[in-house]
DNA sequence: AGTGCGCCTTGATTTTGATCAACTCTGTTA
DNA sequence: TAACAGAGTTGATCAAAATCAAGGCGCACT
C-alpha cells in the first residue's frame, strides 16, 4: 500500500511544488537542509496515510496526486473536510493527534518529516514557521467558506461552487481552468458537499442539460459557460 | 453604538480572561506592555465591529459578552461561522481584509490592538505568536467539526450537538454546564446550523417533550439528560 | 393603558432531496 | 467469453424540512 524511500539528493531542486509548498519559504541553499530530514512516501489509491485519533508523529507535503481529509461518525457517516492538492501541507490543524483521516484519492507522493525534525527546522528558519501559519490561516478561511456552502447553498449551488473552486485551484497550479479533472468519486463529492451520490449525479446532469458544463467522462468536467455557472453558484468566487 | 477609551492601568491584572486569552502566554510583568498598546471597546447588542471585506487594521480579544462571526451572500442569506466567547481572539484567520463580519450578540467588551502594535508585540514575545498559532489551529479543528455538523447531521442532531458544545464551552469558562445560557436568537442558531428558525424552534420543543432538556425561558436551556442528549447528537463530544 | 415591534412558537402545506430500486458501462477476473 | 464488481446514472416514491401563515408573548415607546 505504502512505500518509503530516501530520495536522491537535489530532488527538491526539480520539484513541481517547490514554489507552492511550505518550502517556498526557503532559499535554494536552505532547502537542502529540509531535504536531509525528508523521506518520500508513495500511496496507492484509497490507501490511508493517517487516521483520525492516531498520534501525530509526522507531517507531510503532498507533491503529486490528491488526498481527501475526512471525519467519520460512529454509524459510518462521513464528512470530507477538504481535498489536498500538490503543495498542500498535511498536519496544519493537528495537535497531539491527527484530527482527521487522510487517504489517497489517486496514486500520490508526499514528502514526509518527523515532527521533531520539522520543529527543529521551523526553529531554525522562522520564515518556514510564518508560512505554516499563513497556510493555517488560509485553511481556516477556506473551512469557513465551506461552512457557508454546506449550511446555506442549495444542491446545484453547491455543485457549481465546487466546480468553480476546483477549476480555480487547478489554474493556481498552472493547469487549465477547463476541463476540470475531478479524480474523486461521486461519493467523495457527496460527502464533501453534504449531499447524496444520487443528488450529485442528477445535479451534474442538470448542469449539463442547461448547457453550463459538458461531461466528456465522469471525472472530467468542461466548463462551457463560466459566468452562468458562477451565477448558479450564487457566490462571488475569489 | 461603540465607545473607545483608555483603560486604567492594571486592568489586565484583574481581567477575567487573563488566563484564557492570548495574553495568557505572557507573565504578569510582561502584560503591562500589552496593556500600553491596548484600548478598550464596548459594543451594544447587534453593533457591528468589523465587516467582511474591510481592511484589517485592528485585532481584538473579547473580554465580556458574545460576538457572532458571519458570512453573507448577495441575496441576504447568511452563515454564522462561529460565536466568540470571552478570551477568544478576533482576527485569527484574516489577512489583508477581514474575512467575515463580527457583530455583538449582547453588550460586549473587547481589548483592541492595532495590527502594527500587535505585530511588534508578537515579535518581542514569541510565546504570544505561538499561542496565536495554537488558537488558529484550534479554530481550524473546530471549523472542521462544524463542517461535519452542517453536512451530515440531521436537525435534532445539530441542535443537540450545539447545546452540548455550548455547555462544554460554558464549563470551560467556569460557568455551570447547565442551564446553558444561549444569548443569541433562534435566527442566529438557525444560521449557524444551516436550518430555518422554525425547525430550530420545533426541535427545541421536541427535545423538551422527550424530556432531554427544559426551557425555563427561550435563552436558557437546562440539560436534563446529558447522556441521552449526547446519543441524539450522534457524535462523541470532546 | 394602548400600540406596535421583535422574537418565538405552532399549524398547514408544499417542495425538495433522500431513499429505494433498477439498469448501464467499464474493467477485471475466472 | 462469461461473470462479476464497482461506479455512475436515472426513475419512482417517500419523508423531512422549508415555506407559508397565524398567533402569542414581552417590551419599548407614545
Amino acid at each position: 500500500m505504502t512505500s518509503h524511500y530516501r530520495p536522491p539528493c537535489q530532488a527538491c531542486a526539480s520539484c513541481d511544488t517547490r514554489k507552492m509548498a511550505v518550502c517556498a519559504a526557503l532559499q535554494d541553499d536552505e532547502v537542502s537542509e529540509l531535504e536531509r530530514a525528508m523521506s518520500f512516501v508513495r500511496l496507492d489509491p484509497n490507501a490511508s496515510l493517517v487516521e483520525e485519533g492516531d498520534p501525530r508523529r509526522r507531517v507531510y507535503t503532498l507533491t503529486s496526486g490528491m488526498l481527501r481529509l475526512s471525519l467519520a461518525l460512529p454509524d459510518g457517516r462521513r464528512q470530507i473536510t477538504g481535498f489536498l492538492m500538490p503543495g498542500d501541507y498535511l498536519g496544519l490543524a493537528d495537535d497531539e493527534t491527527y484530527a482527521q483521516t487522510a487517504e489517497a484519492v489517486v496514486p500520490s507522493g508526499l514528502c514526509s518529516f518527523s515532527i521533531r525534525d520539522m520543529d527543529n527546522l521551523v526553529e531554525r528558519y522562522p520564515r518556514l514557521r510564518d508560512r505554516l501559519h499563513l497556510m493555517t490561516r488560509a485553511a481556516l478561511r477556506q473551512a469557513r467558506e465551506t461552512q457557508m456552502i454546506l449550511g446555506r447553498l442549495a444542491p446545484s449551488e453547491k455543485v457549481a461552487s465546487f466546480l468553480l473552486i476546483m477549476s480555480n485551484r487547478a489554474a493556481a497550479h498552472g493547469r487549465p481552468e477547463s476541463p476540470v479533472h475531478l479524480p474523486m468519486t461521486r461519493t467523495d463529492i457527496a460527502d464533501y458537499l453534504g449531499l447524496t451520490i444520487e443528488t450529485v449525479s442528477r445535479t451534474f446532469t442538470k448542469l449539463k442539460t442547461q448547457g453550463l458544463i459538458r461531461l466528456p467522462e465522469p471525472h472530467s468536467v468542461e466548463i462551457v459557460d463560466k459566468s452562468r455557472l458562477a451565477a448558479v453558484a450564487g457566490i462571488t468566487l475569489q
